[in-house]
DNA sequence: CATGTAAATACAATCGATTGTATTTGAGCT
DNA sequence: AGCTCAAATACAATCGATTGTATTTACATG
């Protein structure tokens, strides 16, 4: 019953040594002799000996540990960013802690002490739609603690961050649009107090600029783009007195609730009646049919590169700025949804 | 630059009191005064006081987080289950270590390993395909560390599990494309390793063979299940000299690959040509056209399921069997992809 | 053989919180 | 005032590992 761990201290005791000289052998300090190091390890392994990584953690005050916050977990950009992540912090010892916030604030906040009290070493994080106030990452930063942003960053909080240029993809989407010849392009934004969704609308407004076109102003539904407000945004569209040509959502789950909407009578067809691009090349894009013209945006790349700089900065490398921007490419996919036949 | 944290010592040297009081004081112990607490909690919080979860980890011996390893966060099956794992232990002041094994056996027992150094109170775990040792979880067992497996379980090793009936499902979809009137059906199985695969395999063949068909083992293709694996078997099927008439995946991807295969140059039509069968009812399914009939398998539900039976377990609450076996339903969503017209 | 010196190891404090035991405080009573 | 007794708080050990300092060991040298 009295089946406590095996500490060093065990070993010490079968060795005769003591527990600072199990401790450095382990270790493999200069200060223990190869041949007592051999000894220590023949027994720690027959004993089966596994260190107790929250006394070390206590000890050396590196818990070897991450924090990740995300809003949603069961979103594919972000199980693959997860994963991306997971891939790079692995190899260097560390593991990962992952919160979601639902895209709230409440328990973002509360995620974000969580992380604290775990004493992480460093936090990436992607914010929820409904942050508006950033002191708990303030917070973070104020401890010392590295913090670097992926996808969705807060305004205002002076950290690193891993982004993906949203103005010139959107930019990019719409001129595509326009290049197919549609002239009534609606678009389907997310909340303005994230970046994303703003440089997503602003990016299809410059490219309606330079290209002449008025921006409708009705044709532009902000919602919070769940499945079901792409409905909502389909329908609002659809009674409009001057129907849209073409539809730019600022995410592939809008795209699609809304493309299947339109297609489920048969009476409207994409592209033909109107062309619809989406955002983030999500699996079932290249799935439905026409196939989803969307922006391709590796979430896996995007959460490497946030782990990468994110070690560099709890090893002090920050060679580079302090806030650097390090932006992925994104490529435009263009499939069937936005082109004239 | 000495900004080293917050400790129930720094609270106590500003009330001239000692830890020990304020530790009882933060757990509201009835050995200190309403008075006393109130004085604490105010000072605490106003030198942002911040519990280190590590010494009290230590301290206590147990770490309130529980380890997770699955094949493939990025699979939606798995980052719904790990949502649903996340929201109940949350609840209970818990957070969760997540690892992935990429199915692949050295990555388990290695993130067993580190779960373990973590001093993890519980293990949800799901098998990866190249497992067949389970001696590191059986370890992790003897630790007296409670494991609950969902979904993918390893034959042998004595604890809970949180499964579908996969036999029973299996049984249905292929019950339902007899009744389609297909009578050559085709299989495409996983690794024969995992129950999941072993149990659909078995209900495809019991619902033949209840309706007086006679399984054709050149029809059952077996692979590693990824996309590509969809594309080989359905060419694999193609050049047999005898067509079948349906196709039972053991999984979405490959189903979808398949039919994505076949419906590329427009000369195969499904299901008038080929009938087609998935498992899982992941999102892509229902975007597919004609939809792809499946099987509901709710990550999520898995996941509340496995991580309420963990939690319970931490705590002692075993009253139910220590085996236990947790069955959820599932359903059988019939699409167009199956349907005789 | 005594001694100096470096190598090898032991001792002890520490990380932050918890908890069993010991001590102090103060109210109530004679 | 002296005393009791319970309430409130202080003391000190502990969890497992690390690490600065002290001590022992062993070997070489005069």
């Amino acid at each position: 019953m009295k089946k406590g761990q095996i500490t060093i201290h065990d070993i010490a005791r079968h060795l005769s040594l003591d527990s600072s000289t199990i401790s450095r052998a382990l270790n493999d300090s200069p200060r223990v002799t190869a041949k007592t190091k051999e000894k220590v390890r023949k027994v720690a392994s027959e004993l089966g000996y596994r260190p107790n990584l929250m006394a070390t953690g206590l000890r050396t005050q590196r818990s070897k540990t991450i924090g990740v916050i995300v809003p949603w977990i069961s979103r594919h950009f972000f199980s693959s960013a997860i994963s991306g992540i997971e891939q790079v912090v692995y190899k260097e010892g560390y593991h990962v802690i992952i919160c979601q916030s639902h895209d709230n604030y409440k328990r973002e906040v509360s995620n974000t002490f969580a992380l604290f009290d775990n004493r992480v070493e460093g936090v990436l994080a992607s914010v929820a739609m409904d942050t508006t106030k950033f002191d708990h990452l303030t917070q973070i930063k104020d401890e010392n603690i590295p913090i670097v942003f992926f996808d969705r960053y807060p305004p205002g909080v002076s950290a690193c961050r891993v982004v993906i240029d949203d103005f010139k993809a959107a930019y990019q989407v719409t001129e595509h649009l326009i290049s197919q010849g549609h002239r009534r392009i609606a678009h389907f934004s997310g909340p303005r107090n994230l970046n994303i969704y703003r440089d997503r609308f602003d990016g299809y407004k410059k490219a309606l600029k330079d290209h002449n076109l008025v921006m409708d102003p009705t044709m532009v539904f902000e919602s919070r783009l769940l499945p079901d407000d792409g409905i909502e945004g389909i329908k609002y569209l659809l009674s409009l007195p001057d129907l849209p040509d073409a539809l730019f959502c600022s995410n592939d789950l809008t795209a699609l609730s809304a493309m299947q909407y339109l297609q489920k009578d048969g009476s409207f067809s994409v592209p033909d009646d109107m062309a619809i691009a989406g955002f983030s090349n999500s699996p079932s894009t290249s799935i439905i049919k026409p196939g989803l013209t969307t922006v391709d945006q590796s979430g896996e790349e995007i959460g490497k590169a946030a782990a990468k700089r994110l070690i560099a900065e709890i090893r002090g490398e920050t060679d580079r700025g302090m806030n650097e921007v390090i932006t992925i490419d994104t490529q435009l996919i263009v499939r069937g949804s936005s082109c004239r036949k």
